[in-house]
DNA sequence: TTTAGGG
DNA sequence: CCCTAAA
């Protein structure tokens, strides 16, 4: 003979409760718990709102003896540790409304004498309970208030001492006898002797059945983008199909996220990422989210599609991949680029083995001199090496390029030219016939900026302005020692005395968070115009440190009340924690500049050499192999900066068309494909292949 | 207990 | 969002 209550007790059974807060009109506050799924029928219970630890025990203990039989013992957990204190009410002992319960219930130990099988019969059952808030369950269950199964106890229904005591085979137990599963269970269920001759007559398949399809089911919650997005990147990080995971890192705190709804989420997300925008229903999610859903997808079919070619052995044999050769070809921008992300993976993953494997595997096909996306390859591969070395990241590297590199992005890049551009004809502007001008330059680098501008001062009309330049460079760096900055200074004074404009120079080379406004020696008569171009993501954010260099820094240019400030950024996010998300964005955003550089400079172009592995390529390295404080590659969008900006007391100048008109005819004679200008709101836009990569802008104090 | 997949 | 089979 089976003992089907006792099986459902040890195998486990999910035993489901949630405590529901009774509606507020209700006068007595009570809340409401639900008991379900212990392969018994359903039941609620009610407690004070106030109610103790121990009150909460006691009559969940009753109402599972009233059905099970007596000599129960209940114990309330949350986060799996027992809570203690039966006098403390649910709120005292630390349990919110909305937080997830477990409970034990346990042969009382007074009654309790040992199992024959102590190893098989496990006497602590974890019965995970979920307690959520009333406003997500519909109304309508609340009329089920008692299931009929506790309507009466048989006087004759036996003991747990006596079903422990009696001779069973657990093993056949587990065959599984339970309520309301089917037909047949339910006839063997009730013909047990302790089940009472009531609830026989009442029917409870049908009841059981009934209730669960209509009682208490959650009202749907559509995700937000934020949550969305959240899931995205954990599901970069932790991969598909380890929910629980996903759930304890990044949903730990979200109490209406089961790991099973963040399943179902993730399922939907790729049927509406793989379907055309068109006839997406509820809340729109940005489309970058749904390709980030879309490539991780691509790289988990691409990793089983070799994974059973592995098993079926028909990626061996030299044969075949020379075969093939061609289709490889037209195929291998994909399957590089995949390849590094699952390589990330691999490294995020801490699987050296397979990651170093990958690697070799992308050695073979990148290039420096290659194309594109073999060039792309061959820094990001650099990245993931060093990566794998000290997989911490607590190395160190050049956050900056060498000052060859620095000369080769102005000379190469056609970004860096129209916001330089972009930049001086603004400051032109606003400069109108003032007699004294001050620019201050944060991150002046070779300060190439500025002959162009000093050109255009020696012919102005009335004779030039008193000119005077700060510049501002980071301290000490490898590659750029602050005597350079210096030195930056002295080809801008020699200039401009070749130009016969007056010129001053000062340099300042610290931290930029910790500069006075002293030190930039600011006159009253001058014209002030702060300048800077892409160097704002190098400073620290609020995720690394606690009073944040970029408000900080913002927050001093405001307090200079400049007459203009220029603000160009890289519009990128590739500064995200998680290591496999970030790998991502980068190689989108990277992916993006490469395409175009591949398209409008000859291969064998020197310059475009150096800026892809000396410029670009230090940066990958920094975002890819640097952790914590080392990592300095922090761009964010140009929307958050618009934030910072606005936040700091700035007003964003709309947009000058002529300025617009002038960049864009350039960019027409300059043959430069793919490259787009775009606007938004105040800023000038740059990208290519949909993407946008660099952003500029101009402001005011407010 | 957790996940995949059907509903 | 829920349910259940299967691992």
């Amino acid at each position: 003979m089976s003992i089907p209550w006792l099986d459902r007790i040890s195998s486990g059974s999910s035993f489901l409760a949630a405590i529901q807060c009774a509606p507020f009109q209700l006068r007595d506050c009570h809340v409401k718990i639900r008991v379900k799924s212990f392969r018994i029928p359903e039941f609620f219970v009610e407690v004070p709102r106030t109610a103790t630890v121990g009150s909460l025990k006691r009559v969940i203990m009753q109402e599972a003896t009233t059905i099970i039989g007596d000599g129960l013992h209940a114990d309330v957990l949350l986060q799996g540790k027992k809570v203690r204190g039966d006098n403390k009410t649910l709120l005292q002992a630390g349990i919110p409304h909305d937080s997830h319960l477990d409970f034990i219930l346990e042969p009382n130990p007074s009654q309790y004498s040992p199992p024959l099988c102590p190893h098989d019969c496990p006497s602590l059952v974890p019965l995970p309970c979920n307690i959520a808030q009333p406003t997500r369950y519909s109304e309508a269950h609340a009329i089920v208030h008692q299931g009929p199964y506790n309507a009466s106890v048989d006087p004759t229904v036996d003991n747990l001492d006596n079903f422990i005591g009696g001779n069973y085979d657990l093993a056949e137990s587990q065959t599984g006898i339970s309520i309301g599963e089917g037909d047949t269970a339910s006839t063997e269920v009730i013909a047990l002797p302790f089940m009472s001759q009531d609830a026989l007559d009442v029917g409870p398949l049908h009841v059981k059945c009934k209730a669960s399809k209509n009682v208490l089911r959650r009202n749907a919650k559509f995700f937000s983008v934020s949550e969305v997005k959240a899931l995205v990147q954990a599901v970069e990080e932790f991969g598909t199909g380890r929910w629980q995971e996903i759930k304890r890192r990044a949903f730990s705190t979200a109490s209406d996220r089961t790991h099973t709804d963040l399943k179902d989420k993730w399922r939907n997300l790729m049927k509406t990422a793989n379907k055309p925008a068109t006839k997406r229903r509820g809340v729109v999610v940005p489309q970058e989210l749904l390709n980030r859903v879309l490539a991780i997808e691509a790289c988990r079919s691409q990793q089983q599609a070799s994974k059973t070619l592995e098993q079926t052995g028909q990626s061996h044999g030299s044969s075949g991949g020379k075969t093939c050769a061609n289709e490889q070809d037209t195929k291998e921008d994909v399957d590089l680029k995949t390849l590094l992300i699952i390589c990330a993976q691999s490294v995020a993953a801490s699987d050296f083995r397979t990651a170093s494997e990958q690697l070799k595997q992308i050695r073979e096909h990148s290039s420096p001199f290659g194309d594109g996306t073999q060039r792309l390859a061959h820094i990001f591969a650099n990245g993931l090496e060093a990566r794998l070395a000290s997989p911490t990241g607590t190395q160190i590297f050049a956050a900056l390029a060498s000052k060859r590199a620095s000369a080769a992005e102005f000379s190469v890049s056609p970004f860096k030219k129209n916001a330089i551009f972009f930049a001086n004809y603004m400051i032109l502007s606003v400069a109108g016939k003032a007699r004294k001008i001050h620019i201050i330059d944060f991150g002046i680098l070779n300060g190439f900026q500025w002959p162009n501008l000093i050109k255009y001062f020696s012919q102005r009309p009335g004779g030039p302005p008193k000119l005077r330049i700060t510049g501002i460079e980071l301290p000490k760096h490898s590659f750029w020692p602050a005597e350079w900055v210096d030195e930056t200074g002295r080809h801008l004074v020699k200039y401009c005395e070749r130009f016969k404009v007056p010129f001053e120079y000062h340099a300042i080379a610290k931290q930029w968070e910790t500069i006075q406004i002293e030190d930039f020696r600011i006159e009253r008569d001058e014209m002030l115009a702060v300048n800077c171009l892409f160097r704002f993501k190098n400073l620290l954010d609020e995720t690394v440190v606690e009073n944040n260099p970029r408000d900080a820094v913002l927050n001093l240019i405001r307090k200079m009340n400049p007459d203009i400030f220029l603000h160009a950024v890289v519009n990128g996010s590739y500064n995200a924690p998680f290591f496999v998300s970030r790998f991502q964005e980068a190689l989108f955003h990277y992916g993006a500049l490469f395409e175009m550089f591949d398209t409008n400079i000859p291969s064998e172009d020197q310059e475009r050499l150096l800026l892809e592995n000396e410029f670009f390529g230090s940066e990958v390295m920094n975002v890819i192999a640097c952790e914590g404080l080392e990592r300095v590659e922090r761009p964010e969008t140009y929307k958050q900066w618009q934030v910072r900006d606005t936040r700091a007391g700035f007003r964003l100048l709309p947009l000058n068309q002529a300025v617009m008109d002038k960049v864009r005819a350039k960019v027409k004679t300059r043959l430069h494909r793919n490259l787009m200008i775009g606007e938004d709101g105040g800023w000038m836009l740059q990208g290519c292949k949909d993407r946008i990569v660099y952003a500029s802008s101009c402001w005011i104090p407010a």
